[in-house]
DNA sequence: CAAAATACTCGTACACTGTACGATTGTCAA
DNA sequence: TTGACAATCGTACAGTGTACGAGTATTTTG
């Protein structure tokens, strides 16, 4: 009780002049925060620092170097991921869908994250993939097959949502469809190129990505159920 | 004639003295090969002009800047996909299955490319796209359904050799299978990650993930085939 | 309680990046 | 020859990640 009272007292006094409170967690998650706002391209040690009311070298007190902070960014937002209460037994992909689903959403949520998805290190992502893999091999799939069925899985849904946020500032918001994809069916002439034209003009038509997403989600999940029991 | 001849007589002295030649093909060319041998981090403007004898400000009379550059480096490479000579007429999947596959050992031959194919911009690239798209158009497939497998397709390519050139540093060679191997299993408990063990233990084991790549590919194109006619 | 050890912050400095600007040089048309 | 233009490239600047070490707070120890 005597070593903690002047914790405390020193904890109360942080409100008046700030000199120490930086916690790893805090600086993740003001990365991750900036990352959404500007882009992670505009997030630097020393941007992060002034985010935080500090010394930029103050932060390699909790973080090794940025490539670990991105890594730690990533393993923060892969909490956001939702399990799904087990509905069935019997459906073992009725599950897998909403998991898979909620990690897409993620996703789109934090556009940085798909191309440093790799990168990321820690309990949240281990988990992500230990649930995907512990679904399969609960439902009945072979080591061979449940190794497949992950990848596939896993693969869908950062490819997936790379491919969308690359294609958004085309086809995107409905106000700019008609500025930046009528400038691109300019630049491409529909004599060399009349399927990508029609594709184009196809998006532009207004689809909705989303069910493209799910079509190929159930498209793997039944292929994969087809050939679990053959 | 009379213009043609100093023309020649200056291209002949560059090889005492260089101080003109330089092509955008060249620049390419060489960052290419550059991003091939020490990876695209370390490719810079200046290590790029050492590699050309030049200086660094030479390249950007021919490149608007380095993001241009790796869009272009992207449309070259992206020439190394070799679209087969038409095998047989009813089976449109034969054909396809080849070009995508020669589209992924593209990728896997330049490691940057996956998380960069994104802002590649040019003919060759968008050729590329355009014979998916003809390909399924010309096999029957409707607009929408043309979509969606030029969409799984092309994601399959880059997602998983994404995924392929992340996991080779852990399960890649067999020589280094043991150490980067045997070390993330032992920092992961295979109390809470059972089934990560099993699947890390299931890769170092030796199997082919080429064979993933094939099987999900071909799970695309049968279920898009099975489509087709419904 | 004092002193020594430790944990943490952060100013400075260095090597490196992309690239704006403008001087310089080479090439060709009139 | 001259004037226009294309191309090279040295210098400079703002910004990056981070190594080093001095300063300060906090905790542990004697």
């Amino acid at each position: 009780m005597a070593a903690k009272s002047p914790t405390r007292a020193t904890k109360g006094s942080q409100s008046k002049k700030s000199k120490k409170k930086l916690t790893r967690e805090q600086i993740i998650r003001a990365a991750v925060k900036y990352a959404d706002a500007k882009g992670i391209d505009q997030l630097s040690m020393r941007q992060l620092a002034g985010e935080l009311n500090c010394g930029a070298m103050s932060l390699y007190h909790h973080v090794a170097d940025k490539d670990e902070l991105i890594g730690f960014m990533i393993d923060a937002i892969a909490l956001e991921i939702e399990l799904p209460t087990s509905s069935s037994e019997d459906d073992w992909s009725a599950d897998m869908r909403a998991y898979i689903i909620s990690a897409y959403k993620m996703m789109l949520n934090h556009r940085w994250a798909p191309k440093h998805w790799g990168q990321g290190i820690g309990p949240a992502k281990h988990n992500y993939h230990e649930n995907i893999l512990r679904m399969l091999r609960e439902a009945g799939f072979s080591e061979e097959l449940a190794c497949r069925g992950y990848h596939a899985l896993t693969m869908h849904v950062v490819g997936f949502s790379m491919q969308v946020l690359e294609l958004q500032p085309i086809i995107g918001s409905k106000q700019k469809m008609q500025s930046l994809g009528k400038q691109i069916l300019d630049e491409m002439s529909s004599d060399t190129y009349p399927y990508m034209v029609e594709h184009i003009k196809f998006h532009m038509s207004g689809k909705d990505q989303r069910n493209d997403f799910k079509y190929l989600l159930d498209l793997i999940l039944d292929g994969l159920d087809r050939d679990k029991d053959s």
